[in-house]
DNA sequence: ATGGGTGCAAATGCTTTGCAAGTAC
DNA sequence: GTACTTGCAAAGCATTTGCACCCAT
């Protein structure tokens, strides 16, 4: 199994790029969220953990990290910013967002992937990929 | 069944708010189109029809209309606006997008609804709503 | 050496807001 | 009469981009 630093740096080779200082720690920082981030959050990490970047440099490298498939690109609500999550967490890609506390909690269920199957075909549709969240509200225990 | 104009008003009294022509114009205009739109086709559509109201104007509208559950505010991929979604059309609150012209074409299955109680039970919640977007290919006929 | 990379600040694009003047009730 | 409204332009916010200098390869 390749590790995430392996995957990124072939895939800038391919495409004839190159693995700076920056890439690499926003690389190294993004592996430690334990749920999916906002580019904001991912940039006072980086500054918290005395490595450099700047808000530039972060936007551009989320943005290659996501063509790369190591990075999950999300939308929710009406926020306006986007949320990424480590692909390789294999948390899920399909998300429940708790309505109080704002909490992302990414599931997989491949319920979810048969019924855009069925779904896309009743509409005349072939199924290329889905979004998909769910609004709850966490029950007392 | 009350008309959408009665609706709107009574919205508007309970809050103290004023029935304004523009937002007369606005709500005429919002029951002709036939698909999912932005608030920028709604200004456009506005001018053309001879009615007026600014941008500002719109925005703040739109936003009296979504509370009062006339409107469905949705949100797709990386795009940055809102689309909207006359209520009454009862086109479903689903929706797929067409991944080649970016069509929506608005669905309704009460299998997704299923799914999402299902889910969000198995997870410690209980579903209050749920945002769920195929993105797809037309199938050639 | 050289083509891509970086930081900065300015530019975007959609949406919201402050303000002075207008109007529905 | 008096809140609420409107239009305009300016402000907001997340993200992108132009540019002059920098550095991996």
């Amino acid at each position: 199994m390749e590790s995430a630093q392996e995957i990124f740096q072939s895939f800038l080779r391919t495409k004839r790029l190159k693995y700076t200082p920056e890439r690499r720690a926003i690389l190294e920082n993004i592996q430690q969220f334990r749920r999916p981030f906002e580019a904001e959050e991912l940039l006072l990490q980086l500054r918290q953990s005395d490595h450099r970047a700047s808000k530039a440099t972060v936007y551009r490298t989320l943005k290659h990290l996501v063509e790369s498939g190591l990075l999950n690109q999300m939308f929710f609500g009406a926020g306006k910013q986007s949320y990424y999550d480590f692909a390789g967490s294999s948390r899920g890609h399909d998300h429940l967002v708790d309505i109080e506390s704002g909490l992302i909690v990414p599931f997989e269920s491949p319920e979810v992937s048969d019924l855009c199957g069925r779904l896309a075909d009743r509409l005349g549709y072939s199924n290329v990929s889905h979004r998909f969240v769910i609004i709850g509200r966490r029950k007392s225990p």
